[in-house]
DNA sequence: CGACTTTGACCTGCGC
DNA sequence: GCGCAGGTCAAAGTCG
């Protein structure tokens, strides 16, 4: 079912051992009790990261093309693996497709704050995963990217982001706060099949 | 009071 | 054609 395209792939088979806390900082506890709220602030790392970090690679691939409708069915279902998403189809009409990006990230918390402002629109138990998957949209008037979080069931500290579109404004919060984030994260670099925190990259800046 | 989350229902596409 | 699964809507509830 999903497909898309992992920017730094994973493989967290052994993964688990490398442990990363990203709770070293400050909030475990933050983000262990405002989860609800925290959607408020943060959330997201849509733009920031869709567009910075991956406006490069962004994947086009023809390939799949069904959708589910107008905006709300359909923005993507299977993605047949690739990045392109297609929305907006009223009958008869064109479809626009999307570009869509996925990550794995291992931390605690589902929700990334990368500067953005995200509203949760739904939740949905997918199969084979034991955690629900989130759906998030920018709630940046007349920014349409949206995202889903899911975790896997078989390594719970993986969390799985999929970004779908860009963002059409500047990022709402400083850079700074990648800094935050980035302690919050960890992206397993496939290449190399190594771990590595962004914090220790600084590929924001 | 506005912004956001929750949650069940609904819609659509795909596989059989 | 039917059933399943994923994605979205929208009403109701919550919170600051």
């Amino acid at each position: 079912m999903e497909n898309y395209p992992i920017l730094f792939g994973t493989q967290p088979s052994s993964s688990t051992s490398n442990s990363y806390h990203f709770m070293a900082g400050a909030s475990s506890h933050d983000h262990l009790h405002h989860h609800g709220q925290a959607a408020g602030n943060n959330t997201g790392g849509g733009g920031g990261l869709g567009q910075g970090l991956f406006s490069g690679s962004k994947q086009e691939d023809p390939s799949e093309s069904k959708d589910g409708g107008d905006d709300r069915a359909g923005s993507s279902s299977q993605g047949g693996g690739e990045a392109d998403v297609v929305v907006g189809k009223k009958k008869g009409e064109k479809r626009e497709r999307r570009p869509r990006f996925a990550f794995q990230t291992r931390s605690q918390v589902d929700i990334l704050d990368d500067g953005y402002r995200w509203r949760k629109y739904g939740q949905k138990a997918v199969k084979n995963n034991n955690f629900p998957r989130s759906y998030y949209r920018c709630t940046h008037q007349g920014c349409n990217v949206k995202k889903q979080v899911q975790r896997l069931s078989r390594d719970e500290g993986v969390v799985v982001t999929t970004y779908e579109g860009s963002h059409t404004h500047p990022i709402e919060k400083s850079n700074d706060n990648f800094e935050h984030i980035l302690t919050q994260m960890q992206v397993y670099s496939g290449i190399n099949n190594v771990s590595q925190t962004f914090g220790n990259q600084h590929m924001f800046q």
